[in-house]
DNA sequence: CGTCACGTTGAACGCGCTCAACTAACGTGG
DNA sequence: CCACGTTAGTTGAGCGCGTTCAACGTGACG
């Protein structure tokens, strides 16, 4: 297996949504090439502080000064990984004053970005989890996807120069704010930076693939299964528990991503369970039979 | 007839790449190259010929070698607008030998690469149009997007190293094959092209989130008037007329793209027909009235 | 406690699917 | 040349999955 924890979601919808490749698994990551950034200055920027402090659950209110993100070097962030190529991984971030490490608290609810924005950041997740919405002229909203800590978003705004989506926080989250013309710009003197960007890029036309092969052929029932089979994977990825974990969206937005409406979301949670494969209470979801809820 | 006479000039007004060693990276060097006409050695730059060439109708028949494809150079090659960043577009194609300009000829049904093969190359489609399949475990298709003249393929294969779709030819169509190492290693050098890479992605990311808010939140016949509208668009951008034209591909195929069976895709067409909104007569489809098409 | 948003469950409806019959276009071989 | 098979497309009839509408349950929070 190829070194998965270096860029963890090659493997990513490989059981939920498997029309895609399993014998990608093989592959190999884009190579890493010589690092020809020394180590420098110690950071500026970056407070270090615990990463206990990116486990906010919601719980935990709102703190004194809004805005006022929990800074934590990247050298301690837990996204690290999923983050940045691996030529900056090992490196202070030194040479990322301005471009990482600038992170922001948002509430639950509140936009990390809106469509209509100018398009002047990436972001990452680094604690909690949001959704991004596409709006339709009439109303309709269609959610596109949904986010949890290490995952990027705001790509699509790169196309017209103007974000196309919003995205919205599920819960009380932190999300580092990456200025995109200085990520480009760095880009342009370390190559697995911008290979990095590419395989990023890439990875989510993938991952809208699978999500298109979810929407046109599959049932309601197939749908719920690998919606919580792909969380379970991603939970998995992150360090978290693949089997046991807190669904932090409604049944509305459920449905809404998957193109169903919220009763049949319901119903088919109560399906599931009765099937012995899932237990749901709730937010609240376990995985029972994984072998059985990936054979649809 | 490889025209050697034109890399002098070529290298002369290359104003993208500002001095850099634009040779480096192709493993051609600018030297002039035998002035033969033989047919036998696959030509590796690029022949002029009449753009008329292009638009081979599958009528034409098979040529007498296969794969031979039609040489036309980038510099007169339709899709050159689309295919190429800026930088690029005034410059002769000196510095592209062994990056643009391979172009090879697909016979309507034929793979342009396929699920599992290696990730080498990017396509651009010069000319005639394409599909891309995702295939599931279970034999079930979907049917992620059609592609026309100038728009790009294989993208998706970046994130693993290997092809996760198929993609194949909806008839006889000339493919431009772009090693992707190659033009990896070009774009550090050209930060055009590198953003001009990065905008091909993130528009894929934009086209995929219109294509789900599609099949999440839009009835049957929405989809269709919503596919014939973009198919409308496109060949408008492309020259074409943006009211009548064929299409390329099936019912069966309308239907896998867009979530449907055939039968409501051909249903869907003749109601729009009824409403007086568009034409349709097999393969060939005009738009009568765009407006009220638009409006569902 | 009451409020409100979220979730579950039931019953009936309707859109798109399934199955089937038929037509049209096309190419192939006798 | 027609006979024929093949593939693509259209149209109808009935069915079933997921929706719609409605009622009720539940949990978080002031």
């Amino acid at each position: 297996m190829p070194d998965v924890a270096r860029y963890p979601s090659a493997t990513a919808h490989r059981s939920a949504f498997a029309g895609l490749p399993v014998h990608a698994l093989s592959s190999e990551p884009p190579l890493p090439l010589p690092r020809s950034r020394a180590e420098a200055v110690r950071p500026v920027i970056l407070l270090s502080r615990a990463d206990a402090a990116e486990r906010m659950e919601h719980a935990g209110g709102t703190s004194s000064a809004r805005n006022a993100a929990p800074q934590i070097g990247c050298e301690r962030c837990s996204s690290r990984d999923l983050c940045m190529p691996p030529s900056l991984r090992d490196t202070q971030p030194a040479g990322l004053v301005g471009v990482f490490g600038n992170s922001r608290k948002v509430e639950r609810g509140e936009a990390i970005y809106r469509a209509g924005d100018g398009f002047e950041n990436l972001y990452v997740l680094r604690a909690g989890s949001s959704k991004t919405i596409a709006l339709h002229r009439d109303g309709r909203e269609q959610i596109t996807g949904f986010q949890i800590s290490g995952e990027f978003i705001g790509m699509e705004g790169l196309t017209t120069g103007v974000h196309t989506l919003d995205a919205i926080a599920l819960e009380d989250s932190v999300v580092c704010a990456i200025p995109f013309r200085a990520l480009e710009s760095m880009s342009y003197t370390d190559r697995d930076l911008q290979r990095h960007m590419n395989w990023l890029m890439s990875r989510e036309i993938v991952r809208e693939s699978a999500h298109l092969m979810l929407m046109g052929s599959m049932n309601a029932e197939e749908r719920v299964a690998a919606f919580l089979l792909n969380l379970s994977q991603r939970y998995r990825e992150r360090g978290y528990s693949a089997t046991e974990f807190q669904l932090r969206m409604t049944r509305d937005e459920i449905g809404c991503y998957l193109g169903l409406k919220l009763e049949t979301v319901s119903r088919m949670l109560t399906r599931l369970q009765k099937r012995g494969l899932i237990q749901i209470s709730g937010k609240k979801a376990r995985i029972v039979d994984l072998d059985n809820l990936e054979r649809v």
